[in-house]
DNA sequence: ATTGACTCTCCAGTTGCAGGAGGCATTATC
DNA sequence: GATAATGCCTCCTGCAACTGGAGAGTCAAT
């Protein structure tokens, strides 16, 4: 029969952790003495801690582990476990290669210090589309609201999808800001008439690298370069045209300097 | 200027999430009204939310995450995610081995499944030791307390580690359980006398795989054959001799079942 | 008798939110 | 204009697996 404090040493666990283990019922001392409450264990105990440390250090948690030594749905946790093991690995991975990509150009390149690539998913839905050639932003910040009233004239009860998506791809295939052929997209709540040259599409979600862009919309290239980098650098393949939406322009921003535009590429 | 829930889905946020960073002062609201107390966002907090995801996506924890938005330490905070990262994969790596092991096992082989196998330290500190050849296991415990005795009268003083530590090696180079060559180590607390044949060391603390054997000694065999291949498995290095330490064994239980032996495999 | 080591119970804190109760405010529908 | 359905608010609790500390009782040794 040892003490807390020996059996502590013994079993190299943390006094505190013994007692928590006896408040769940996970390890019951052998005897606990009625008038002073002090704890005390066998062998026996050993043995079992000794179980719980072997699943503790390959990840379980408690309640898995009760269910372990019970011997309930072993290989189930087993597998389950396993995967779960497997998933954060990728996880680790993707993180690591973040942080590095950081690490290496908040050194090398000022340039790139303002950008934060994020990985998240778009949203699904209906949407109108049509493709425009024009000759520069000016141009389209001109054509995008009169579509917009079109569209609203032919189809008075039809609403934006919430929230707001609307982007445009670059269907020239390389970017450029003038003589650009682009194809637009709105999402909405549900398909109505179409005008000439829009038709409508379902927009599958996808997960997409973001890149927030404040600027001149000149200086997007950074954005693009800084962006197909990331993308390169923490193993993701460019798989759909690369997207982008304005969020903050012409219309509600006097100064150049605070237009803010999002620019998405799809991957995997 | 956004409501809560537009926000949210704008940043895919939730709003849990959103009144947090507002309540720990990582991302206020640009107005909350004095009425009702409605928060009202805008873009500019949406390029700062996006700096945090991005951050949140390279693991860094929240009090991290309002540094790096203030540039401070930046590179230090890197650095220290990046190793944080490392060590992580590496016990990723090692939790992935050890349930590997124990899959592959308790399909195959039902003569394994009694062990668990742990790593851990044993303790350091002083020990007398003495090499014994004996005929068998019977023979040694005799031998061990009479050595005991023998210490005890030299130094009446001494006193054993706390906790216990004693364990033998088997010093012929193979396992045998007749004709045994082995050396006894005993921690104690300080130097004192030695009659013949003893002489004190300093054990050094080392990691150890530590298996339990329960029952008799003549089926340490199995526990060898677990402790190695385990060892092999999940990638650790023989170190240096095997340890035997008993726990309980003729001088407490009677029955053969009820003996318990520890064995440690010294690795890397 | 007193120290110091050991033990007990109970409470708070950790991280980053999620879930829910109860109560206004706004908006949509009948 | 009444009613319902959201949307938003605050406040409280809970999670996982403990750790740390307060305050008090026990034990062995000096």
């Amino acid at each position: 029969m040892f003490r807390i404090g020996e059996f502590s040493k013994m079993s190299k666990t943390s006094i505190k952790t013994l007692r928590y283990y006896d408040e769940i019922d996970l390890l019951k001392p052998e005897y606990v003495t009625d008038e002073n409450g002090y704890r005390f264990y066998t062998t026996e105990q050993l043995l079992r801690i000794h179980r719980i440390q072997s699943f503790k250090q390959m990840g379980f948690g408690i309640k898995e582990i009760r269910d372990l030594l019970n011997d309930i749905n072993v290989e189930h946790l087993l597998m389950a476990k396993k995967a779960e093991l497997l998933k954060e690995q990728e996880t680790l991975e993707k993180q690591l290669l973040k942080v590095d990509f950081l690490m290496s150009n908040s050194k090398k390149e000022e340039e790139f210090m303002n950008y934060e690539a994020v990985i998240k998913e778009t949203p699904s839905g209906i949407a109108y589309t049509k493709r425009m050639h024009l000759a520069g932003y000016e141009e389209y910040f001109k054509a995008i609201p009169a579509l917009g009233e079109e569209m609203l004239e032919l189809n008075p009860d039809m609403k934006c999808g919430s929230p707001e998506y609307c982007f445009i791809i670059h269907t020239s295939g390389e970017y450029r800001d003038t003589d650009m052929d682009i194809q637009f997209f709105e999402t909405v709540d549900k398909e109505g008439k179409a005008p000439e040259g829009v038709s409508y599409v379902y927009l599958e979600s996808c997960k997409v690298i973001s890149v927030m862009h404040k600027g001149r919309y000149q200086d997007f290239g950074l954005a693009y370069a800084f962006a197909l980098k990331w993308a390169e650098s923490n193993g993701y393949k460019v798989a759909g045209d690369i997207r982008e939406n304005y969020i903050d322009g012409i219309w509600n921003k006097e100064s150049e300097e605070e237009w803010l535009t999002e620019i998405q590429i799809p991957v995997e």
